[in-house]
RNA sequence: GGCCCCAUCGUCUAGAGGCCUAGGACACCGGGUUUUCAACCCGGCGACAGGGGUUCGAGUCCCCUUGGGGCUACCA
């Protein structure tokens, strides 16, 4: 049986690279009836945060990418996180250190740096010069009064090349003399990253491990370990990277950089209160435009939705809340370096999971292109693809975490906004369709442009009083009569549809953009449309006149 | 610098030596539809990085060059 693994280290949200490493690691499981397990590898106390590591389970459910043993739910290869797997490690260590393979070190920080300085300076490979004779229990005992820190490293003796079968880039040598001898077991006692994943996948039954190119340099000391260990060795499989279509690595970097970008091009923004907008001082404001430093996430976000700043999205949860749906993201992120092979792009879950298959993953690097997973993410909101249920659901969750006004609909509503507005992007624009609907008839606020242009030029606050006699005599409101009787009064006024609409959705909604007509004044209701109409051309009149 | 990986339209890709006059999708451009924004329909633009081989035949195999990426930690 197939078993997969997705480790992720706990230092903040669950990013695009990661769910995409996740993704292809869970498909090959359900592809091919296997198991995929989750394990938090938090040996790094000084970067780890508790939050972090429960961000990163909720956002691979909100994804749909379920485990069959973690750290929430168990399994028998448990505990699921390394940080309680210390004695399992440390007998491994013990064993290596016995046999010989392995051995202690004193080096202090200030030492490594010279040596790496010097071996740059030579231009070779810094090679830790590993001494003819190993240090002795008693030795520890010496190094620790003196207060020296003590590691431990991986004698690496093999001189055979090492060989990587890679069930995606094919086979990959590397010279054992490019490789030195690495640190396996930490000064706080913990093991490296080396260490515990190589125990852990052991232990756990991994046969598969799918992960980033930029661990396919660490597999020879995987290799190297798991021989070391009499361990098997499991299959590997390194994929290529996504770079951002803003340029560079796609990177948490990336928010606080086009933040900073746009708030430079803003001449007249009022810096106290964006500073206190995202709670921070004004110090502290100034010095990240400087670039000297940069502010925490909820700091960045909270200031770019002050100053009004789209974001590029890196983590997931900055896709849920720009109203992107999980199915979107799964399919977008499978499309990443893989393809089914027969020209089919929009799939869901269940049929990605049918198509998956390793030997069709690609080796080169690929751009993350958000335009593509837009127009991903219209196909996803169309309820063709997606039952309306689980539409219904994304969509309240959206609204809910972005306290949107619109959440105060039921789910009957809510399906008949989705409806209604099918061929929406996302559900961002869905919600900024249809809020007029849910708001006070008094906070419409008018955009001055859609005014300009239908109201106060040519006749349509005439047009609006005509529609608003013509409305209040309308007996049961439905989208259809409302057609009808719209319809029959541009006939009579010897006028295009428009003239009459136009003026009557900047009454209702403010602005140029709704939902279709019809649906949008039966939605609002006879008495918020006229109530509406009524403000409108007090309002506007005056201005007119 | 060293080691490793990669290379087809702007982007994601199809392509397993003759099915290639290189196909699809997104984007872009033009047109249509239309009560707005979208969506939708039709059409168009557009690529084998360069150079050597191998072969009757190369986008496909080999080599070199160039370009891109990764790694080079007591981070994972």
């Amino acid at each position: 049986m197939i078993v997969t693994r997705f480790a992720p280290s706990p230092t903040g949200y669950l990013h695009v690279g990661g769910a995409r490493t996740a993704l292809f690691n869970w498909l090959l499981a359900r592809k091919t009836g296997g198991k995929f397990l989750l394990r938090i590898e938090d040996t790094d106390m000084k970067r780890n945060t508790a939050t972090a590591a429960d961000q990163v389970l909720k956002d691979l459910k909100w994804l749909g990418i379920d485990w069959d043993e973690g750290p929430d739910i168990g399994g028998p290869n448990g505990p699921y996180k390394q940080s309680e797997r210390r004695a399992i490690y440390d007998a491994y260590i013990a064993q290596l250190i016995d046999a010989k393979k392995a051995y202690y070190c004193f080096d202090t920080p200030e030492e490594l740096t010279e040596l790496r300085l010097a071996a740059e300076k030579e231009k070779r490979n810094n090679i830790y010069p590993r001494p003819d004779v190993f240090p002795s229990a008693s030795d520890v005992e010496k190094a620790k009064a003196e207060g020296r820190p003590v590691t431990v490293r991986l004698a690496i003796t093999q001189t055979d090349p090492i060989v990587i079968e890679d069930e995606i880039r094919g086979t990959i040598s590397i010279e054992p003399t490019e490789l030195s001898d690495f640190i396996i077991q930490k000064s706080d006692g913990f093991p490296t990253y080396h260490m515990a994943v190589v125990i852990d996948d052991e232990l756990m039954g991994v046969t598969h491990i799918i992960r980033g190119q930029e661990h396919l340099m660490n597999t020879p000391n995987h290799q190297l370990l798991q021989k070391a260990l009499g361990f098997r060795v499991p299959k590997y499989g390194h994929m290529s990277v996504t770079v951002s279509d803003s340029g560079g690595k796609l990177s948490k970097r990336e928010r606080p950089k086009t933040l900073k970008k746009a708030i430079k091009a803003m001449a007249d923004i009022d810096t106290d209160a964006l500073a206190k907008a995202g709670s921070i001082t004004a110090e502290e404001l100034e010095t990240f435009l400087k670039g000297k430093t940069t502010p925490d996430m909820p700091a960045v976000d909270a200031m770019a939705e002050f100053a009004g700043v789209h974001l590029p999205e890196i983590n997931i949860v900055d896709f849920f809340r720009s109203g992107y749906l999980p199915e979107t993201l799964v399919n977008f992120f499978a499309l990443l370096g893989w393809n089914p092979g027969d020209g089919r792009e929009i799939m869901n879950r269940d049929e990605l999971i049918q198509a998956f298959d390793l030997s069709r993953v690609n080796k080169s690097n690929s751009l993350f292109d958000r335009q593509k997973l837009m127009s991903f993410n219209t196909e996803h909101l169309k309820t063709t693809l997606t039952p309306i249920e689980t539409l219904v659901t994304h969509f309240r969750a959206y609204l809910e975490e972005n306290d949107s006004p619109v959440a105060k609909a039921d789910d009957a509503s809510l399906e008949r906004i989705i409806r209604i507005n099918e061929g929406a992007r996302t559900l961002e624009q869905i919600e900024q369709k249809t809020r007029f609907a849910f708001l006070a008839d008094e906070a419409i606020e008018y955009d001055p442009k859609a005014v300009k242009k239908v109201l106060l030029k040519g006749n349509g606050l005439e047009m609006l009083k005509v529609v608003a006699e013509a409305l209040a005599t309308l007996k049961d409101l439905t989208p259809e009569s409302i057609e009808a009787l719209l319809r029959s009064l541009a006939e009579e006024k010897q006028v295009g549809l428009g003239k009459i609409a136009q003026p009557l959705r900047v009454a209702i909604c403010g602005n140029t953009i709704s939902p279709p007509i019809f649906d949008a004044v039966d939605m609002l209701g006879i008495n918020a449309v006229l109530k509406r109409i009524e403000n409108t051309l007090t309002t506007f009149q005056q201005e007119k006149d």
